[in-house]
DNA sequence: AATGAATGAGTTTTCATTCAT
DNA sequence: GATGAATGAAAACTCATTCAT
């Protein structure tokens, strides 16, 4: 029974299939066949809507992104001052959304393949940057060099996010807080 | 003429050909027959002294974890005092060979295919505990809190040399020196 | 809003853009997916006007011969004479729109699913044999073996027009005249 | 029971499968894994001999050609004089190998993809140059326009060729009989 | 009249792996 | 010790065709 519009509806759910089916698997070594079945329909379709393999992939890390990036965004509108924001940076960090599995599985496989795929790679450098622009303007009225200070911190984030994704127990509450005891090492505890 | 003793000889030429190989395509999607051509030998043989190709890559990964661990160890050996051994530990880091382009894919390859691998996994945990430790032990003397400064420090370099890895233009030189601003920060500048 | 009496435009739309299709291609690997989208409709509307692929295909082989047809009996009323008549058959043969991209690929997809295809051997062969027969009637007040001349002189232009239609710089006025001389030959040169 | 030295046998497999495979689809839509099963071996050993589909058709064309340049040469061999010489091309353009439906069918593939594949429309070139030049070569002494008259009886012989190809009833002797007619119109009969 | 939606069936191609020699 | 031979299994992708609207 087909029905007009589907394209959207089609997307989207491809997309959702593939961030499910990549955090299913823990892996990268995700099938086109594999997506569009848990998407209800058949690989034709799927090569339809988006062309082909790399395009589901994009259209996935894209969400993914997007996912966190709204995230991001609504962390700041909540925080009222300065210091807020770059907690709220901070936060958004080490959501629990961020260690789904999926999530986790997408965020390495952005990394794995920012060397060879440009797409990705440009896709990468924009998440990095609009996060170091975000934390520079937080920190601006707090420390004595914001960029570097957004740099390092940023870095940080980085790394304590990957420590803590591959770690099987959940030392997200202490990566946060390591995070967040860094910022106050940077910039002075809070009064 | 086969000769004697030749497993060590082929091993190596195999574990060598991989990394090569990975750093040459840019990326994980490496088959055993490239490795294979590349170490001057059959696929065959190849699968004979390893038994498959996840045994392959898991040796490739060791070896390059070895290498890391030499350049650590000869920075550590080099360094006088515990200052100069956390510095070392951020130069080894930071040493040229770590950013080669084979380096950084198979570091890559590392980190997205610890979710999946336990092997990979416990390979990069041993890595991860390993540095922890290093750092901890040159920081005692110096840091109030040497295992939390570790853990920052340690994460804040695996963000950095992320960062840099996937930079087009050479930030390394940039990323050591950030790295390095943190420990000052942490323990106070040199005097 | 349709429109009543369509079916005879989408129609030659349909063949107009398949015979350009193939051309544009330079070969017989055509869809009905790029036809249907040359033609400003969708592969629903090709099928439901035609049937099926085949019958598409079979009705750009109608028309192409068809135009053939125009251009021969146009030659054919203009001729005042039989030797004229046996030169504007050659003449048609060797018109510039026989060799057009578009026409030679029709013309090779002829050939090559003559073999496979009954109906296309039918519409083949019944072309050869109005030519056949154009050439007999035209010869038949100036050889003494018209029958004979005929098919001798219909296949010399089958094998000239193949070779100039392969060859890529534009041979096709030698082969006119070849066919020209050739037909001098049989029958006697002009007085 | 692999055995040594297979790789001349297995590629003549596929060669002589593929012609034998068109010639029984009576059509080039034929599929790598009919061609392999027909040689008695998986499609990946296929890909593994030949590279690609287009490789292993390749070869079945040069395989055509090279048994009909084998007829024409021995064809000239047993030839004595010139005027023999030519005959035996002719001869051999229409020897019953020639009509066997696998080398019709192939031959026609040559002509369709001509327009296309370049490596084709050379192999296609090179055949026909070389006809060109033995007829040229025999008609010397006969002719007072030997290379005028071995283009349009090579021409003749082509069209010759595809309407007796194409002709379901066996007129393959009256084709050759007509070249050979067309022989003795040009350089005058036999004495 | 017209189409977006949908798919089944099929195609080429790749690759890790096995085995007899 | 070493390899050419061989394949099964699976992958991405294509396309003619159907159908409900």
């Amino acid at each position: 029974m087909p029905k007009l519009g589907m394209e959207p509806i089609r997307r989207a759910a491809l997309v959702e299939a593939t961030i499910a089916e990549i955090g299913a698997a823990g892996s990268l070594d995700v099938t086109v066949g594999q997506i569009a079945r848990r998407a209800g329909m058949s690989t034709a379709l799927a090569h339809h809507y988006f062309g082909g393999k790399d395009q589901i992939f994009l259209a996935a890390m894209r969400q993914i992104l997007r996912d966190f990036g709204r995230e991001v965004v609504a962390g700041l509108h909540a925080a009222r001052n300065p210091r807020a924001r770059a907690e709220a940076l901070i936060a958004a960090s080490f959501a629990p959304s961020c260690f789904a599995p999926a999530t986790v599985s997408a965020w390495m496989m952005l990394y794995a393949q920012a060397t060879t795929h440009p797409e990705t790679h440009r896709l990468l450098h924009l998440y990095q940057r609009r996060l170091r622009t975000n934390l520079t303007h937080a920190l601006r009225p707090l420390s004595a060099d914001p960029r570097g200070h957004a740099e390092t911190l940023g870095a940080l984030i980085d790394g304590l996010y990957l420590r803590a994704a591959l770690s099987p127990d959940d030392t997200v509450a202490q990566a946060r807080a390591t995070a967040q005891h860094a910022l106050d090492t940077l910039i002075g505890p809070r009064q």
